[in-house]
DNA sequence: AATATATTGATATCGTGTATCACTAATCTC
DNA sequence: GAGATTAGTGATACACGATATCAATATATT
């Protein structure tokens, strides 16, 4: 069930803000596009030898405020980041092998505008990340 | 609003759990209690000046696995510590001033369980925060 | 009290990420 | 298309949270 990304291409994403087409940042989009699923940003940096790792983590973060790029926390709390496909959602991350899958659920957002009652003050934002062992993974331990 | 704890002292956890009672734990377990309110590790360390930085980041450790303490990250990541209440909750944390509150909120389980239908893999564990400006802080900026 | 072992704390190191800054390259203007 | 302008690059240093190491020390056990 692997949705095709309605999103424009990263490099895209970047030109349509403003952003200078360069060699390096088109390694990364590329790097990014083809590797799939989930990645930290240092293994992101062993692919791209090239590219300097200050300028690799400039460009992560550039599409990560485009929405293009999402950063989620594995249990631990170490950082992953992956393309996003769908406007607003959340993720299901397998804990084992770290792949990522997203969903939109409409439940959680009424969670959330319930609890916008309870909770004194104003809901200015959530994260929420769901961890898995996938259905690969729990072929592999049996 | 404040609930009293349920739970038995921070150092009569580490106690229960069979670790060794050390006056450095004693007094992280002190400090933290008298603060109240949510803290980094750093800030606790500077009032702990007496007890070396890697046994505070232990005892964090220690009672963050324990259960009593909450690891919680604010919008950017940084990471920030509560004491824990009620068994299994979330966290309403104030972008403004930090102030920790704590919900727990039956919805968010069933959200969990009619997932676990449709997510492929099982469900291990979960992550939910929700940000908010607090009531004083909206009264401070209007 | 003596022993075994858990804990400490100074220090080094790691992982993720940002600041600086001289240099380079992309875009703009003519 | 050449030159000017400005954004972007990458090497380096640094910040921050956290863990590894290891000799010295304190706690629990006998």
């Amino acid at each position: 069930m692997t949705s095709a990304p309605i999103r424009p291409d990263l490099i895209t994403t970047l030109e349509d803000r403003g952003y200078r087409l360069t060699d390096p940042r088109r390694r990364v989009a590329e790097v990014i596009e083809t590797r799939g699923e989930s990645f930290t940003a240092e293994a992101l940096c062993e692919d791209l030898k090239g590219v300097g790792r200050a300028t690799v983590y400039r460009t992560i973060k550039l599409l990560v405020e485009a929405g293009a790029l999402c950063k989620l926390s594995m249990p631990d709390g170490a950082p992953k980041y992956s393309l996003a496909r769908v406007e607003h959602h959340h993720h299901t991350v397998c804990v084992r092998c770290s792949k990522v899958g997203e969903f939109r659920d409409s439940t959680v957002e009424r969670v959330l505008r319930s609890l916008g009652r309870e909770v004194s003050g104003e809901i200015v934002g959530h994260r929420m990340e769901v961890y898995v062992t996938c259905e690969n993974c729990l072929a592999e331990l049996r």
